[in-house]
DNA sequence: ATTACATACGTAATATAATAACAATATAAA
DNA sequence: TTTATATTGTTATTATATTACGTATGTAAT
């Protein structure tokens, strides 16, 4: 798909380190700490904290990750149009975190922020829930 | 120890390094930073971070004040109605919080949550602006 | 009064998160 | 090619937060 190739192209662009770091994020799909990452790649020539957090930094800047608050993590963007306004749920009970795809919640925000006259230039909400298999168990 | 100050009534049950941390932060009316709260008040006897953050994680959960989160800082709550759900602004330039009282936002919220189903037990919102004062200058 | 329990205390040590400083190297643009 | 910008690697340091351990205190049940 033509996504896919745009994405391979965006990712070209990005070093060594941002490279792996992106990786790691993206096929674990789940919010990573910055030491936790460290350790994972350290196979991969990564040795100190600067490089993860550096390499960090650059994601978020670029809205390829998002940086979860209160949990000081970091998760893959899988919203192609949040820009730098995130919305994530978080479960409570087992931590699973998602993102808000949600374009009825994320537009009534938007549309709050507008009617409230909030001179906004992002966002960050996170809802914390107890998500559907915690709630069954 | 039954020989105490006066303190106000709805902080009776406080203990004292609840209470001491309780009235900073009432002072302030800033976010502060556990480490800064613990500079400030060394004089009063707090040694340790560990008293502070004991301290700030029983203020946390009477709602007596809340944590930004991604500011890693403490600030007063004056909203009589807000339980645990958290909505602030924050100025970009100048680093000024403020929390949303604005019932207007906040009930759109929770309408949002409703109609969206989302199984919500509570949300921290944080909107980054930039403040009046600073969009002045 | 004694026991059991929960809560809070104080201190020390440790873990986790993030930044500073500096020299070297790659990359892109003029 | 020269210049400017971004990135790298490394070491050290600062900032933020938690764990471990033992003690004390208040409350309720026995």
């Amino acid at each position: 798909m033509s996504s896919n190739h745009t994405y391979n192209k965006k990712n070209q662009t990005l070093t060594k380190n941002q490279r792996i770091v992106l990786n790691l994020l993206q096929d674990s799909g789940e919010p990573l700490k910055a030491y936790f990452i460290l350790d994972s790649l350290k196979k991969e020539g990564l040795n100190s904290p600067l490089q993860v957090y550096r390499a960090l930094d650059k994601l978020v800047e670029l809205g390829k990750i998002h940086k979860v608050e209160s949990l000081n993590s970091f998760i893959i963007c899988n919203n192609s149009n949040c820009a730098s306004n995130t919305a994530f749920t978080i479960c409570e009970r087992c931590g699973k975190v998602k993102e808000i795809k949600n374009n009825n919640l994320t537009e009534g925000v938007n549309e709050l922020v507008r009617e409230n006259k909030l001179n906004i230039t992002r966002y960050n909400l996170e809802f914390y829930v107890v998500c559907k298999s915690c709630k069954i168990n």
